[in-house]
DNA sequence: CCCTAACCGGACCCACCGGTCCGCTTTGTG
DNA sequence: CACAAAGCGGACCGGTGGGTCCGGTTAGGG
């Protein structure tokens, strides 16, 4: 995606990739406490060049977190041709729990990362763009309550992920996602939220305000 | 509160307290990684003795755990005498999740924990007990969907932690209980949801399940 | 086909961390 | 008040994990 710097070499390319999928794989199995050592030998490399591509295993991380977050960002573009509007919200809703139960510890290392990675961010913010699209939407053709945001789905999405976690177990994710969506049915004027939704700027500022 | 053990030296007992003081406020402020060196230093004890009272250092995470969530049951108890049943289970959410705002890394480690155990599990499950006599008080006086069950309550307390962590603010944690409290709202028998509450047995179940 | 720059593997380094050990101190009981 | 038992501190240990280094290998332009 930006590939500003130079194009790898056609070995460091094919090497590249075999990190990336085997830091996913040996994430999603032992979590984000795996060495570095365990993933060169999965990927059939010398601990050595993963330090090349990727100057420290924080780096590591977050470019395997942008690539899944991007991978959902694309989809949810495509699920903006979908006929309708308020399921294909929650179809993107369902794709982005599944995705995160596999992956759970790097969806848990995002807001750790998040302070210092400017990918991270880049990608965060398109996933929001994309998420917004696709809300506004669906609020337009009347299916979802106008008075929440794309980040208020996003935060949703996020406690679907960790509240289902324990179960470990796709229908009890199924049943969390069932009570987000009578959250999000449209109400009478008498029980909107007040305040308005939160935007990016509000994590930027806790960013900057978190920081000891 | 279990102290079959017989009781400690007053020296010992006052170190005691020192040490999961300091070690809930280290936790608090860098995550479950700190050194049980560094929660020595803060306590103003040697390492040696935070091994003594604490075989290692999971118990020693376990332990302030338990101490969490004895305070949290016992609020909700508490609650059971307040004069409005829906707001009662509001009001323990509330102080839940403020809670867990400032012991965030804690509650993380519960479900990692939890696996191996007992006094956790104890403590856990006498927390949803509480929580459940505060839930059915209020679905009684028909202030809450009777379709949901107190592991829907905790989850989706859960879910709201995680969520607005890295807005590392109350007022969004508040937006997001108003949330649920829309999701909790009574709805026609055409919206209920379809299934049955998890239980405790579901965790068991994916716990002995998910040891590979 | 050749040569160099880029790349590779993995031995190596060092800081740190959980946990142990032991000589000294404190407690509280008889 | 004396003295055993319980507690204490912190030096120490083995292991592990992130990150470096360098002699050998390979890609690919001229």
């Amino acid at each position: 995606m930006p590939e500003s710097t130079k194009p790898l070499r056609a070995d460091a390319e094919r090497n590249r990739r075999l990190l990336l999928d085997a830091a996913a794989e040996a994430f999603a199995e032992h979590g984000l406490d795996v060495s570095v050592g365990e993933i060169a030998r999965r990927a059939g490399v010398g601990q050595g060049t993963v330090f090349r591509r990727f100057p420290t295993k924080e780096h590591l991380i977050a470019a395997v977190v942008v690539d899944r977050m991007h991978q959902a960002s694309a989809r949810g573009r495509e699920l903006l041709a979908a006929p309708d509007p308020g399921a294909a919200v929650f179809e993107l809703l369902t794709a982005m729990v599944k995705a995160a139960q596999t992956d759970r510890a790097l969806f848990e290392a995002v807001d750790d990362i998040f302070l210092a990675n400017e990918d991270i961010r880049e990608a965060h913010d398109d996933l929001v763009d994309s998420l917004d699209q696709l809300l506004r939407r669906a609020q337009d053709a009347g299916a979802v309550r106008d008075d929440v945001g794309a980040l208020d789905l996003l935060m949703m999405f996020k406690g679907v992920c960790e509240a289902s976690r324990p179960f470990n177990n796709v229908d009890i994710a199924a049943r969390q996602l069932d009570l987000v969506r009578a959250a999000l049915r449209p109400v009478p004027a008498s029980e909107r939220l007040q305040g308005r939704p939160p935007t990016l700027a509000d994590i930027e500022r806790a960013r900057v305000g978190g920081e000891r």
